[in-house]
DNA sequence: CTCGTGACGGCGA
DNA sequence: ATCGCCGCCACGA
């Protein structure tokens, strides 16, 4: 399905269907997408596409918080925590178990 | 039209 | 354990 849309688009409406209190990683979601490779694209999407999408919920494969975000990943555990999520040096707790999936 | 780059992931040395 | 390389798709110049 979704087959017409371009995997960016697939992406971003998984970003978006991610709840409060979860976390997902970038490879997942491209998993979710059908390129399971394509995990650099999530990361691209996420900072070049929308900024009310719950960027700040993507965590790489281990449930550490982004390498790169220009903000600083503090401010990432920082909304994290505020959501419930907490985190330890920047590594999310139960990060198996905030591992969101969709259904 | 072509070229380069990127909030990553996995494997090999 | 660390370090480096390749692959993947989309988008900007």
């Amino acid at each position: 399905m979704a087959d017409n849309l371009s995997l960016r688009q697939v992406v971003e409406a998984y970003m978006a269907r991610v709840p409060a209190g979860a976390v997902t990683t970038y490879g997942d979601l491209a998993a979710l997408a059908g390129q399971p490779t394509a995990a650099r694209l999530v990361g691209g999407i996420a900072h070049t596409g929308n900024e009310q999408l719950p960027w700040h919920r993507l965590v790489n494969s281990r449930g550490k918080l982004a390498a790169g975000y220009p903000g600083g990943r503090r401010t990432q555990q920082q909304l994290l925590e505020k959501e419930g999520v907490s985190c330890t040096d920047f590594l999310v707790d139960d990060f198996d178990l905030r591992r969101w999936r969709p259904r």
